[in-house]
DNA sequence: TACTATAGTGTCAAAAAAGTAACTAATGAG
DNA sequence: CTCATTAGTTACTTTTTTGACACTATAGTA
């Protein structure tokens, strides 16, 4: 929904204009993403690991964050024809070239940002 | 049969346990911070010069996002006891030390975000 | 036959965020 | 006296996001 969204393309088309950080808020600024990112990339790589890492997000937000990281490229998720399904997560090239800009922001969390 | 976690308070503090990412972005994931950080850097130091900036934007947005930077103390606001009133905003200190982060995160962007 | 497991989707309701528009205060200009 | 200016605030409405929870499919197990 948030990529095709209703919101006003202009102001949109504008503001990635003005401030192309925009467009990186845009993949990045859902309430789970970063965390999902984490935590696929130490390897808890499937929907039902996930969800024991964060109890407290539903699996409907859990699976349109997914989704929309998916869309973005920065996850790709592999699908066994297996009964019971299976799904597997993973970074990206491009989800793993994020890390390291992670790290400098979580770097600048812990100087800055107190619990 | 456990309702876990069913306050906001808990779900805050058990997600920045897990994702201390969370407080950054609870500071810098507003709609606007990002794009007034860089105008207030820029010089773009009063309430009028960001709304001619940014017209896309509504006062009372504005004033939010302001007074919420200010909160988190990344920007300082200097009231000139005149009239008509005069307010200038600026960057602290804090402020100034994310620049060099939310560069490469901008730097990232203009490589794998595509307007 | 019933039950378990995985990886979700769909619908409706509640909550949060954002937009709209009117209003404030004090002073100088005309 | 009226208007313009600056920097907002407030009340109300609309839009967007999130939450709760029921429901799906298929194979294997008891």
């Amino acid at each position: 929904m948030r990529k095709a969204s209703s919101t006003n393309f202009s102001n949109e088309a504008e503001l990635a204009a003005i401030c192309p950080m925009h467009n990186v808020m845009k993949v990045l600024g859902g309430r789970w993403k970063i965390a999902l990112l984490y935590f696929i990339h130490q390897g808890h790589n499937r929907f039902s690991l996930l969800q024991k890492k964060m109890p407290f997000i539903t699996t409907k937000m859990l699976s349109q964050q997914l989704k929309e990281l998916e869309q973005d490229e920065l996850v790709l998720r592999k699908i066994y024809a297996e009964m019971p399904p299976r799904v597997e997560y993973s970074l990206t090239i491009k989800g793993q070239s994020l890390l390291p800009v992670l790290e400098d922001l979580y770097a600048w969390g812990e100087l800055h940002t107190k619990s």
